[in-house]
DNA sequence: CAGCATCCATTGAGATACTG
DNA sequence: CAGTATCTCAATGGATGCTG
């Protein structure tokens, strides 16, 4: 019964596969949060590195570069002095950001759910130990 | 205008929060893999392995624990000889797969896109070394 | 302000070999 | 078959100091 089928999911399994690559872009922790921060209008560098908090000034540079790269966020300078740059998301991303905000939905109605799994099993675990 | 705003999307900043608990399983490339193709039906170890084709033992393993800690699979052992395992989704997992399903048919409808950003990216960046 | 370059510690992940 | 254990190397990513 159980036929061979070597691939499914688009070529996700290939690295190589243009879809992989969007896989590995979600992927990225800090690309996630880039985006869901931006999605609350544009900002600026150091506006973002606050906001997130956590992330290194490296982290958020090489971050944005790799975004703007792919498209999903644009890059805009402004002659001042000192110079101002701003980050926004471009229409590209609003699809991508439907469904990161499902996600983060998701999350936050599983988050009980999955800690109490984690309990139950780290429970099972412990209890098998101690007999 | 621009108040402080310390956190915002859930707590999904912090690390300790459980919200970025489940973006990092999301981030966790091998585990929507696996998840990915459990949605066709229960599979074993080795069934897996092959399907999935560039996973190494250890990591799906190391996975496949933390999906079933987390209450996303369960394992089933029957006592033949040699002894089979099987892997499937759990209830809690229908609704993520639902939103990684998103995720892919996003990815595949805008791969192009995102290709052809990242070229015009580079050859503008091109462009600017040449001159 | 908005970054780039460098150094360094930690982690991720593959290969290999072994067990019930 | 379904894993565990160990070793090792490469990649992440943080901290620091510097520049236009």
């Amino acid at each position: 019964m159980t036929m061979p089928q070597p691939l499914r999911i688009g070529d996700a399994y290939n690295p190589d596969c243009p879809t992989r690559h969007i896989l590995d872009r979600i992927g990225d922790k800090w690309a996630v949060l880039v985006l869901l921060t931006l999605k609350d209008g544009p900002a600026r560098f150091n506006d973002l590195r606050r906001r997130i908090g956590a992330i290194s000034q490296k982290m958020l540079s090489q971050t944005l570069k790799s975004l703007e790269r792919d498209g999903l966020v644009s890059r805009a300078a402004f002659p001042t002095v000192p110079v101002t740059v701003e980050y926004r998301l471009t229409p590209l991303a609003g699809g991508l950001i439907r469904i990161l905000d499902q996600v983060t939905q998701w999350a936050e109605s599983h988050v009980g759910a999955i800690m109490a799994a984690r309990r139950a099993h780290d429970g099972a675990l412990a209890d098998a130990m101690a007999a």
